[in-house]
DNA sequence: ACTCCGGTCTATGTATACAAAAGCAAGTTG
DNA sequence: CAACTTGCTTTTGTATACATAGACCGGAGT
């Protein structure tokens, strides 16, 4: 299928098509604040920045709109997204709501028992992390991988691939994903407390879905995805931890002085 | 843009680009049940039945393909999904989550007069449709559209741009839609009862909205999506009435007998 | 007779050529 | 001096050509 040389000039991995890679690329681009929101994006720059030709990069645009980080200018073309702070609460208590739904179905419905253990593998993981008074760097990125796979799991436990692919869709924008805020939070003191909390409330949805709780569940899952909204408020007043947001060129400030 | 003769073979509404056009009558053929679920598109074929050159029929496969009504083959292609019972029953629970959200941040945040001017139309549209004791044909029609523009008010009242995005992503599929089984319903002794009782929830909302009472508008937006559920069952009893429910191809019967 | 192998062929992914519309600049005119 | 117009340039949308990978079919061998 891929045609012709495939001259993979940045031999990084590119195993698939190009479609894929060129929109895995981009994504990387538009998250990191290289094509600045609100300008059109000029596709014959990718053509020569991705070593592609128009065809992969429009269909990876075209996917990148349908995910909802890329706007559909009116006189054709793309323009990258941004978001104000009210979307982006918005975005949380969304996935929130949908996470919350997960956890009540999976409660009405029960779970496989594969599903049981590997949450349980998660939440012990998270715990020996926890274990220790400090965190190191290491600490939490171990815990960013563990809670990243706690929430995908989750998603699973529904049962529902409609669901699970709806909440996949919810947490493509960074900052309302499950590990959106999470590094942002990983200096100062109360680093850890937030952690800790955060695994109470894994804990806690895990014993309610056991225990066929289903409104506990729901409940205790949209509050925990909560947990992001007090974290965006501490990241937007320090320039420092916002730097530690993936995408937060994408945000819009309210003072914004440009034009 | 749009180049060379723009050959419209069938004169009808195309006064927007091919892609667009293109991605409309595609989503007919689907939902039509010409394209059968489960088997390969052919892309050659679409050229000759949409006469349109392979490049905006491939857009429009992707931009389908995003929003659910295909499924992207191993070895590229696509094929039309088919959704089992489970899932749409998922889907109507989706919506009906969606919307509770909608309706829950609406009574927080208030909304504008101008949207609960509209609202109040369409409200006091249907109950005018209601008044008369048998429903015609007629009746019906209006109660579909004044029911669809309610929705489509409610997704706005949420004063969340990423939440109306969401909602309408999920009412992509036909049967999740608020109108999906509406049709399906029009026929038998109970169908003026069914719509009663629809707007009696349509009315209970907004007054919970107007009240400023979350927990009750999300509560009662929630159990209104779920007529949907008992409307599924009872199409999918009857053959003649399934007929009428579009997209009724998609959905793969527990007893196939197929493969 | 069944299986394995090779050739052909079709269909997809990709690259590129072309046409038209939007944006920009410079020139001209009131 | 400003505003409008006109022509060019840039850029997108569309059509088509090409290369490769998988599918299908036929033949040979065990």
């Amino acid at each position: 299928m891929s045609a012709t040389v495939n001259a993979v000039s940045t031999d990084e991995a590119a195993g698939t098509s190009q479609t894929v890679r060129v929109q895995l690329r981009l994504r990387e681009l538009i998250l990191s604040g290289e094509l600045p929101p609100g300008n059109r994006i000029a596709e014959l720059a990718l053509v020569e920045l991705l070593s592609a030709s128009r065809t992969p990069i429009r269909a990876a645009l075209v996917r990148l709109q349908e995910e909802g980080l890329l706007d559909a200018l009116p006189n054709g073309g793309f323009a990258v997204k941004d978001f104000s702070e009210a979307d982006i609460h918005d975005a949380i208590e969304l996935r929130g709501t949908l996470e919350g739904l997960a956890a009540r179905l999976a409660a009405e419905r029960g779970i496989s028992t594969d599903l049981l253990i590997a949450a349980h593998e998660c939440l012990d993981h998270i715990d020996a992390l926890l274990a220790q008074p400090a965190l190191t760097e290491e600490s939490f990125s171990g815990y960013v991988t563990q809670n990243g796979r706690f929430h995908e799991l989750l998603a699973k436990m529904s049962g529902s691939d409609v669901v699970q692919r709806q909440i996949q869709r919810a947490a493509t924008l960074p900052f309302a994903s499950p590990n959106g805020f999470v590094m942002s939070r990983s200096t100062g003191p109360d680093a850890r407390d937030v952690l800790v909390v955060a695994q109470e409330q894994h804990r806690g949805v895990m014993e309610a879905i056991v225990k066929r709780e289903g409104a506990r569940a729901e409940a205790l899952m949209r509050e925990h995805a909560r947990i992001a909204h007090r974290n965006l408020g501490r990241a937007l007043q320090s320039q420092k931890t916002l730097q530690l947001l993936p995408g937060a060129s994408l945000i819009r400030r309210r003072t914004a002085a440009s034009i």
